[in-house]
DNA sequence: ATAATAATTGAGTAATCATTCAACTGTATT
DNA sequence: AATACAGTTGAATGATTACTCAATTATTAT
């Protein structure tokens, strides 16, 4: 789509977008931080947080069988979560420990709970 | 798939997984919570509500002036924010005018902001 | 009534994504 | 060396989704 005739409206309130561009401007990681939001945004990647949030590191096994599901199917969730940050691992023998990065992310997930909670 | 056979792994920490599953079932909204956060997880979405976080309320044409896009892009967008407890609008003659929900939208949005500050 | 404009809507499409499946890597045990 | 198991990986597939386009609704002005 062509960036010229991109809004097909008579902007009513120039002054109020002038001042939402700026604010767009001041934030350089939209796609960084939508990714970030993301990873929140999928029921099994949200049980995967729950369940870390409910204890210090569990294994990928140990995962998988708290949800019923397959080794590789959680694998690949957990990739994702740590691609995005929010989780790390530490690796001991054949076993690969997974816990949340830091307290962001279990801010974010607890909020979350309690703004269900008041609905 | 059948849920006997689903967990193709002798789970190495019972305790571990039964606290988990607990943890798990304490929390009965995990659909709606992760649709919740994956109302965050989109780019343009999130665009809209740095806006609305910036500017008590705008309307639909200013926000797609501001973000140069479709007013049909951002009203599908603002309808799945509004869907999902976001943002809320009132109307004043032809004119829509949105804004965030509540504080836990606009603490959620900031909070995610301060995490990608800090890496 | 008619025209103009803000906004919504539904269908269509291309892109993204969650899970499965099968093959593979790395580590420990015998 | 051979076997077993925890975990990873890539391709395939069906489902979801962001945006476009064209049509429509609701409101205001002439």
């Amino acid at each position: 789509m062509s960036k010229d005739n991109v809004c097909d409206c008579k902007c009513i309130h120039r002054e109020r977008a002038d001042v939402a561009i700026v604010s767009l401007k001041n934030i350089k990681c939209f796609g960084e931080l939508s990714n970030f939001f993301k990873t929140f945004g999928d029921e099994t990647r949200l049980k995967i947080i729950c369940i870390l949030d409910s204890q210090n590191e569990m294994c990928v096994c140990d995962i998988a069988y708290s949800l019923s599901m397959t080794k590789s199917a959680i694998s690949h969730q957990l990739k994702f979560l740590k691609e995005n940050g929010l989780v790390v691992s530490r690796k001991i023998g054949k076993i690969v420990f997974y816990s949340l990065a830091d307290e962001h992310v279990k801010d974010i997930f607890e909020l979350g709970i309690v703004h269900m909670g008041e609905k």
